[in-house]
DNA sequence: ATGCATGAGTA
DNA sequence: ACTCATGCATA
């Protein structure tokens, strides 16, 4: 949200997930605890095994990349110094991306928590690997055939004061992103394009949003709040994009400037196949366990914590791991 | 398209 | 210190 400080500065500074989705929050915390693994090992399993937590997960990445360097070993680790934050007031960035006219689903239909020698995790602790790997199942797709006519059926139930969770079928989010891409692609208007737009419709309390963002809602890698929240909004611009078109059918698009800041530290493949295979034994390590961690791998305590959310939170997105 | 990160709100 | 929604930077 820092962000918005220079995205949008007319935005109200507080409250600002309030504001934007007042209904999102109520019935959400039911849903999300549902794919949850139980979260009572730590205290009881491996509560006096910590070294033989961070062992194990050390051997397991060892493993992992010994068939790689067997007779000589390749570093062992590089250190990605990390963390650098030269943020600036870039206002818009709107740097022109290509048309995502070509665009497949995700590569990756799993979170695969799991290194790629998942197998030697289930051999070493059998219950805690499949309790981590948990994935659906079925993965179901009989998307409606969704012709190019507009489709604006729903009402847009949002906002109501005392209306709880609209409870949406994660499968009308999937049919409706579907068609919210091929519309949108249809206009010849990016991802990034859409976020900017937002802001011009005026909504109450919905500013612009990034190419990421308005790229997860297509791809449903957001959670399914999200996607409910979001969806309205898109809808309204999607409707209003296409009466503009036929009102003025085309013009010029403006010049990008471009300016650059922050770097992204990276995390080198060793290092990573280290944290998964501690995540998979544990993922919700306690603060000693990750500066412990963050130590063997020569990682910033800070890098190992924030690795350790996001996977989390991957791991809790949408896609067809909700209820089904 | 996705990895690493921020920040408000919350427990 | 975590969750969630989001974003910048980058592959």
């Amino acid at each position: 949200m820092m962000a918005m400080d220079a995205k949008q500065p007319f935005a109200v500074p507080a409250a600002l997930q309030e504001p934007k989705f007042p209904s999102l929050h109520a019935g959400s915390d039911a849903m999300r605890r549902v794919c949850l693994p139980a979260p009572q090992l730590q205290g009881n399993i491996f509560g006096s095994f910590d070294e033989s937590l961070l062992a194990r997960a050390e051997a397991l990445a060892a493993a992992d990349i010994a068939p790689h360097a067997k007779g000589h070993h390749l570093h062992p680790h590089f250190k990605p110094d990390a963390a650098f934050h030269t943020m600036s007031g870039v206002p818009c960035a709107a740097a022109a991306l290509p048309h995502p006219a070509s665009l497949a689903a995700h590569p990756h239909p799993l979170p695969h928590p799991a290194l790629d020698g998942g197998d030697l995790l289930e051999h070493l602790s059998p219950s805690l690997a499949v309790a981590g790997l948990a994935e659906p199942p079925a993965l179901p797709a009989p998307l409606p055939p969704l012709p190019a006519a507009a489709a604006g059926p729903l009402p847009v139930p949002v906002g109501a004061p005392g209306a709880p969770a609209p409870a949406a079928d994660p499968r009308e989010l999937e049919a409706f992103a579907e068609r919210f891409k091929q519309r949108r692609v249809r206009l010849g208007v990016t991802q990034a394009d859409v976020g900017a737009a937002l802001a011009a419709l005026k909504l109450p309390g919905v500013g612009s949003l990034s190419q990421s963002t308005i790229c997860r809602f297509e791809s449903l890698t957001l959670s399914h709040n999200n996607m409910t929240a979001l969806r309205p909004v898109l809808q309204a611009w999607l409707e209003g994009a296409e009466a503009a078109r036929r009102a003025r059918p085309a013009g010029p698009d403006p010049p990008p400037g471009a300016e650059r800041k922050r770097r992204r530290t990276s995390i080198a493949a060793p290092e990573r196949r280290s944290l998964e295979a501690y995540f998979a034994l544990q993922p919700r390590p306690s603060a000693e366990k990750i500066a412990a961690i963050a130590e063997k791998l020569d990682l910033k305590k800070n890098v190992v914590r924030v690795w350790f959310c996001n996977q989390r939170q991957k791991q809790k997105r949408m896609k067809y791991s909700a209820v089904h």
